[in-house]
DNA sequence: GAGTGGTCTAGACCACCAA
DNA sequence: TGGTGGTCTAGACCACTCC
């Protein structure tokens, strides 16, 4: 083996066997160039792919240390939703369960800074794998960014729609827990009160607030993903 | 602004002003860095960051083309459960429910690949913020990883002994929901069937399993993180 | 076969910040 | 103020893979 692989491997070999114990200092890049007889942008390489991960921390002047309390790095994968059941081999569909124009939830409009009286969108829309309810959407769209006329969102998801047509930079989502209300146990064909994976993100391009959406899962839906 | 951040930010704009549309192939590597007036290696750390990020797909010959469908990577934190509960600003205690060595259920047996009929440690811990039950921690470990004496694991967590004394390269983690058993009901103190928040993590140290653990949250937890 | 990204080199300058 | 990491350059070779 060769290249900044293999000095990302050597390194955290040492960390392992306790060669570099936590918190402790490691060589400079420069020293560890030497050693490894390359470059020292190559060790450069490998240690910040190991910073990026949690393993090291770096610091200006003050050096590299193997990280006293690592932070593990879990990456998630945030998919299309039709893409998600495609991968599992499942055939997709959706349906629109309602359509209209209201006032957004205090919450919904706090987390999206926007004003409480604004209108907005509001969708709710089933997701089926092979014809069995998937998980329930609960999205909240600023009109702003729709072009007139509105698209059709029984045609193509709004999910869908907007990773098309609106490239978004930011936003933050949130993972929980909760009970089925009336409408999820309604839609997934559960009781009431069911434990429920839900999926809250809010999307922004800029500034400017996209949509908000809710997920709610069908039970037995895992999140899952390797360190 | 300048270097490899700026080459970065201005490839975002013009994918989101569909300059370059999703689908599309974008200029080679040695064409950007004429454009910007820099080294190919910068535009290349560019385009890598993208890439990683889900924006950019990239393949030798075939070039650089806008992601169609984006797939959007979210990363978490996975701390230590102190840690979690410091940062938050409340005071944290744990406490040990039981302790003792018996067969794992088959699906523990089976995600770290051991033997049923092998002995394992099973501890079950209560983690509390401000006093208050935060989680129910189920462990099972592998004895063939532990000192001898064994720690004191009522002194110092199960968790933290292993971030300490274990540097583990690989696991997977897993999140779903599910209704509290009567165990998780009597320990959080919530009626059963309560909606719980449950990660769930295999370690191993190279091939070597460590240990399996299911973290269930109080009511009212949320994983967070941005995009 | 040829064009692309992946990587490496040897050198350089700079920002940061602990001593 | 000196040592460290962060970054950039100009050039090079290689691996991959589409044509």
């Amino acid at each position: 083996m060769q290249g900044w692989e293999s000095i990302r491997a050597e390194v955290l070999s040492r960390i392992q066997t306790r060669l570099w114990p936590p918190g402790g200092l490691i060589p400079s890049e420069e020293a560890l160039a030497l050693e490894f007889g390359c470059a020292r942008a190559t060790v450069n390489r490998a240690l910040r792919e190991l910073a990026l991960q949690g393993v090291l921390e770096r610091k200006r002047k003050a050096g590299t240390r193997v990280a006293a309390l690592p932070i593990r790095k879990a990456t998630l994968d945030i998919t299309v939703i039709r893409h998600d059941i495609a991968s599992r081999g499942q055939s997709y569909s959706f349906h629109v369960l309602s359509q209209g124009l209201s006032h957004p939830p205090l919450m919904v409009a706090a987390r999206l800074g926007l004003p409480e009286r604004i209108l907005m969108i509001h969708l709710q829309t089933l997701h089926l794998a092979d014809g069995k309810p998937y998980l329930v959407e609960d999205r909240w769209l600023n009109p702003a960014i729709l072009p007139d006329p509105s698209p059709d969102f029984t045609r193509q998801s709004a999910n869908e729609w907007l990773v098309a047509n609106v490239a978004y930079t930011t936003g933050d989502i949130a993972f929980s827990a909760e009970p089925a209300n009336l409408a999820e146990a309604a839609a997934l064909n559960v009781p009431p009160g069911t434990a429920l994976f839900i999926t809250e993100r809010a999307t922004f391009a800029g500034d400017h607030p996209i949509t908000w959406v809710r997920l709610s899962h069908r039970p037995g839906y895992r999140l899952q993903t390797v360190l």
